[in-house]
DNA sequence: CAGTGAGCGAGCTTCCGCTTGACTT
């Protein structure tokens, strides 16, 4: 039995120390947190300073006795989870409940996990920290409070199930507050003139642009007119270096944003990848707020640098973290062998560790280094000038191997025609001939939607949430259905350009298509619902600066500084008469709307919330005739839906015929409009209004449908001619009756057998429960209580 | 992928942060 038991959070971990330490230590790892408080309600007594119920969760009762044990055989136990206060209260929920006594038990800490860091920290070992504990209490208590007193609240006053949390709730307002400054953001239009200028020496051409827009079509055109028969010459022209310099390496969030950005990855998506590189040993812990090199590792890109570029190409940098609230128990994500380039693994593993070997080895790189010129354009008949400018890579230095793209909202708003490219050779005085000049009308743009990833960059910097949690944030919120990752068609909005050529200016309508959207997270209508109840009711804890004021506290708590039972005192008390007030006195938050009033019927108009979500209303429950109702469309929202929109969703369903003595019906669902015909399917194809559909369309539409269906077709068993193998999305399968089952990996398709068909039907797990797995939640609650029993 | 949109009313829901698998799909 080893002499030492050493105890760290994470197995891959372990396992690398353990090959640093040798013989005498046994490393093991206590995955995370080993205690957490009691499920219910009673797990803080909150008249009696907050004291805590503590109980080791199911999942980890295994680990936890076979610490015991390992624990009680061991000379000293060496409690190694992370430098930060989450790792400290780990180290002492394993004292306690490992039962250790003080002088077998030796704290350490570490930043990087590297042979002398590791060494060093067993030479330096303390002993807990009791105000860090104190501090991490503090914090696990109020969001336990928070959470645990405002989800009832929504409970009672608009609608069961829901949740409410320091973290998420904020999230939530982010993502109402975007979509309402997009809705109330009034795009204005302005003129933007474009010249494309020949140098008169050969046929060399390049761009100009005035940088004042008109915003009077009347003004683009006086000044087109102005030009027409103007002289042009360069006025100036001036040259000046330009430097970029690399990013720092990756932490969690700029990992999920890059990820995002050059990848389309999920923030879950990358999480998942990265934590399989981080167990295969290909890079450090992706958890981490930390942008900091460890010196071995300063070291190790460098001689990659000077190997693989040579010694231009290095310059050594040292990155400090600035994001609020940064604990830093890690090192920043980069790989742990920067020779390898690449590495051998899946397709979405290696271009994630492209990524990250990339950016890390680019961040201890030299400067790309620029020349910037700027021509500016005199023109003989107005003061204005126009300009033109253009960028020359003198040395790429970084740029040999990382370039970091951008987020959409930090775009110039001068969209992206203005490409900086190089310039022809220019001089001072030279005359130019006008090829073409342009004034486009040009919008001006909202602001963008958050995707995943940049929502996560939000909250990292208003200090909201940890590295670990930030993928689950972005769940959360989706999964209560707060919010929705959506693409949205954009609209045909019409534009003027006013174009200068051969001698005369021609005007043109053209279109684009504006506010089109990919990925983006929308607000549901139970969101805004929720998230107004907690704005108008507890405004203290949605601010947005309530986790940087309530750090502040932890801090002061980490440092000795302050009682952490006065800390909670002093927020607890006004929360919880919030809480009671609201329920006495807050009326049930509702979120109805009047439209107008029906033409046909007389009828008022209303939209609400409903049992199965949004919908429009005619009529109401006291008339004679039952009221009318029509469920809300993708992209159409409580608050902002108009009085047309709404009556529109009553022209559908539609009947348009009938085929096959059965009727045809045209609908919209969940994934676009459809015609219903004889219990099945049929998409419309794009570009048909639903409205429009005619009997003899339709029928084409079904047929069509039916002939890819036949063409899908792989083969038909003989024994039952519902049993057929098909061509799917993801490769065949085998459809039976009502039945979709997965053919097994490594299964040969053309010698399956009906016996195959039959076995696997029997083991589908779908089969049993009858109807296919629709509601997971409501399963998977039947399944606890079922447990409990 | 539809339509559904009522009411009965016991027992349940819920937080954030630290970790992985064991589960489906």
């Amino acid at each position: 039995m080893a002499k030492n038991l050493l105890i760290v959070e994470s197995p891959a971990k372990a396992k690398t120390i353990e090959g640093y330490l040798g013989k005498d230590f046994l490393v093991k790892s206590s995955y995370g947190h080993i205690r957490d408080l009691v499920k219910g309600d009673d797990a803080i007594d909150t008249e009696n300073k907050f004291q805590q119920k503590y109980e080791v969760p199911s999942d980890k009762k295994a680990i936890v006795s076979e610490l015991k044990k390992l624990a009680k055989a061991a000379e000293m136990v060496w409690l190694a989870s992370d430098e930060d206060r989450e790792g400290e209260a780990i180290s002492w929920h394993l004292f306690e409940t490992l039962g250790l006594k003080e002088d077998n038990t030796k704290r350490i800490v570490f930043h990087e996990i590297t042979k002398p860091a590791i060494l060093k920290a067993i030479d330096s070992p303390r002993k807990i920290d009791y105000n860090l504990v104190n501090a991490q209490q503090a914090r696990r208590v109020l969001d336990r409070l928070v959470g645990f007193e405002l989800s009832p609240v929504l409970w009672r006053k608009v609608k069961p199930s829901l949740s409410a949390g320091r973290v998420q709730s904020v999230a939530v307002r982010l993502v109402v507050d975007r979509e309402r400054e997009i809705n109330k953001f009034n795009a204005e239009a302005a003129y933007k003139i474009v010249a494309i200028f020949y140098t008169g020496k050969g046929k060399e051409i390049f761009k100009a642009e005035l940088s004042k827009r008109f915003e009077e079509k009347e003004e683009a055109s006086k000044f087109l007119k102005d030009c027409l028969n103007a002289s042009f010459a360069i006025n100036s022209l001036e040259k000046k270096p330009a430097k970029r310099t690399p990013s720092a390496p990756f932490t969690t969030s700029t990992l999920q944003q890059e990820a995002s950005r050059k990848l389309g990855f999920s923030v879950a998506r990358t999480m998942q990848v990265a934590q399989r590189l981080y167990e295969a040993g290909r890079i450090t812990y992706m958890r981490t707020d930390s942008v900091n090199l460890s010196d071995t590792a300063i070291q190790a890109a460098e001689q990659e640098i000077l190997k693989a570029y040579g010694e231009k190409y290095h310059k050594l940098r040292k990155y400090k973290t600035k994001s609020a609230g940064a604990q830093e128990a890690h090192e920043a994500i980069r790989p742990t062998y920067f020779s390898e380039h690449t590495i051998e693994g899946d397709a979405s593993e290696k271009r994630l560790y492209e990524l990250i070997w990339k950016r890390a080895i680019a961040s201890q790189m030299s400067e790309a280094e620029f020349e910037k010129t700027v021509a500016k354009v005199g023109i003989s008949t107005r003061s204005e000038e126009l300009i033109a400018s253009g960028e020359v890579m003198k040395f790429d230095g970084f740029l040999k191997v990382y370039f970091e793209s951008i987020d959409e909202d930090q775009e110039t708003a001068t969209d992206n025609d203005s490409d900086n490219t190089l310039l022809p050779p220019l001089e001072k005085g030279q005359q130019l001939t006008l090829n073409e000049m342009t004034a486009t009308e040009r919008f001006s743009r909202p602001p963008a939607r958050y995707t995943e990833a940049s929502l996560v960059k939000k909250l990292e910097e208003l200090g909201i949430g940890r590295p670990s949690t930030y993928a689950p944030t972005i769940s959360t919120i989706q999964n209560r259905g707060y919010v929705v990752k959506e693409e949205r068609e954009g609209k045909i909005r019409e534009f003027t350009v006013l174009t200068l050529n051969s001698g005369e200016i021609q005007e043109a309508i053209k279109t684009e298509v504006t506010g089109a959207e990919r990925n983006k997270m929308f607000p549901t209508d139970i969101g805004v619902l929720v998230n107004d109840f907690l704005v108008e009711h507890f405004k203290g804890i949605i601010d947005f600066n309530f986790t940087a004021k309530v750090e502040k506290e932890f801090d002061e708590i980490a440092q000795g500084n302050k009682e952490w039972t006065d800390m909670l005192e002093g927020f607890y008390i006004p929360f919880h008469s919030e809480v009671q007030d609201t329920l006495e006195n807050a009326e049930r938050a509702t979120h109805e709307r009047e439209l107008g009033v029906d033409t046909i019927s007389g009828k008022p108009v209303s939209v609400r919330v409903g049992r199965f979500g949004p919908l429009v209303q005619i009529g109401t429950a006291e008339d004679e005739e039952k009221p009318r109702f029509a469920s809300l469309r993708k992209g159409q929202m409580i608050e902002t839906i108009t009085f047309e929109e709404a009556m529109e969703l009553f022209k559908l369903p539609k009947k348009v015929g009938e085929y096959e003595e059965k009727e045809m019906t045209v609908a919209i669902g969940r994934f676009g409009p459809y015609i219903r015909h004889n219990s099945a399917f049929y998409s419309l194809p794009k570009g048909i209004d639903p409205l429009d559909v005619t009997q003899k369309q339709a029928i084409d539409i079904i047929n069509e449908k039916r002939q890819k269906d036949i063409e899908k077709i792989i083969r038909v068993f003989d024994e039952n001619p519902e049993a057929r193998i098909e061509n799917g999305r993801w490769g065949p399968f085998v459809r039976f009756g009502k039945q979709n089952l997965k053919i097994p990996k490594g299964t040969d398709v053309s010698a399956i057998t009906y016996e195959d068909v039959l076995k696997w039907a029997e083991s589908d797990p779908k089969a049993k429960t009858g109807k296919s797995a629709k509601k997971t939640t409501t399963r998977k609650t039947t399944a606890k209580t079922a447990k409990k029993k």
